[in-house]
DNA sequence: AGCAAACTAGTGAGCGATTATTCACTTGCG
DNA sequence: CGCAAGTGAATAATCGCTCACTAGTTTGCT
């Protein structure tokens, strides 16, 4: 008759993962990073995270939602930084130092979250539907405004918005291939100067 | 006794498709960019192309290698561009105005093909395993290069090099996105402009 | 406090559905 | 005729997700 549990011999039974879901989320942000969100099975995530599959259920409705939260959450603090660092008083030069630091700030402090963030704009951006307070269109919006008042040279906002944001999301794409050792902040001076020429470019 | 074929009656038979490797380039590019080269099916890409599933496997050993090909195509182009317009004689801003022609040339003369390389960059970049004429490579040598003679303030290579890149490839992303409407090639004045602006910030 | 019911969170085998790929066959051009 | 190209049903493998179960913690009642 086996007494039920009898834990004494055999090999000590594995125990139960507490906590599972930041364990998950940071699996599943290595993963859906170096392989793809769609290449990257719940197994490998349960696996990595050192959790069973199920756990993740218990968290999220399933891979995508859960792919799609961790994308947000950089998403919408970027939106908010932006529009606080843009809409303060002070200089455009000051405006767009601020923007720079908040933006470092952002990858240097997750740069799992962050590096998620940048590679998958181009699958989730179509589901930020505001259109009002997306990080872009902020962009355009003070530029055309700066155009208007006379303190940047005419031309078309939207190019201009393209080539700022350009010159720092580049960076970062740089810095997850590796090109670009260290935190990024250390190279936030190079970055708003280098904004600030595109800007006044024309 | 049924005669063999019989074509006579019966819902005319479905004429066998023609010249099928383009088809299904065209249609496998269409997805890939706009679900993903994992979420698009084959099933899918032979039924956009007008051709049977089996048509893929006559041109390419799988999907992947379909893509990977596709990928391919514009990268080596732009690759032997990069090089062609920054070796030749002629002053720095002759170079990036060259450079820059030749990138809105290829991408307004094939926009699909285009998008796909800019969209497919974080996967496939790492196939690239020559790392000598890679075009960020090739443009931080140059940048290095003019850093050594004076041309440009001291800086740092990769930096600069990442943030005149962005400044037009983040524009071609816009135009994914439709935020720039009409050829690429109609912002080249300004693209150059904001790239050497860049380049002579510091 | 004592105790058990209720609840929360983790488990992992298994299911249904989907998918890339194969292959025996067909077509039609040169 | 011979071969390159196209067909599509069949297949084997994989994957996301469900579910019945369980461990551990909190709650509520006496």
């Amino acid at each position: 008759m086996p007494r039920s549990p009898a834990p004494a011999r055999e090999a000590a039974k594995k125990p139960r993962a507490r906590n599972a879901r930041p364990k998950i989320e940071r699996a599943a942000l290595k993963l859906f990073i170096h392989e793809g969100v769609d290449a990257a099975t719940t197994r490998e995530i349960a696996e990595q995270a050192g959790v069973s599959e199920g756990a993740l259920y218990r968290h999220y409705k399933g891979k995508d939602e859960l792919a799609l939260a961790l994308f947000m959450e950089t998403h919408n603090r970027l939106g908010k930084m932006m529009v606080e660092a843009l809409a303060a008083e002070g200089t455009l030069d000051e405006k767009v130092g601020a923007a720079v630091s908040a933006y470092c700030q952002l990858a240097d402090e997750d740069f799992l979250l962050f590096s998620f963030h940048l590679v998958s704009l181009n699958r989730y951006l179509p589901y930020d539907k505001r259109r009002e307070d997306d990080p872009v269109s902020i962009t355009e919006r003070v530029i055309a405004g700066l155009m208007q008042d006379g303190t940047l040279p005419k031309g078309d906002p939207a190019v201009k918005a393209a080539m700022a944001l350009g010159v720092i999301m580049q960076a970062g794409q740089n810095k997850i291939y590796n090109r670009l050792p260290g935190p990024l902040s250390q190279h936030k001076d190079a970055f708003t100067k280098g904004i600030l020429a595109v800007l006044y470019s024309g």
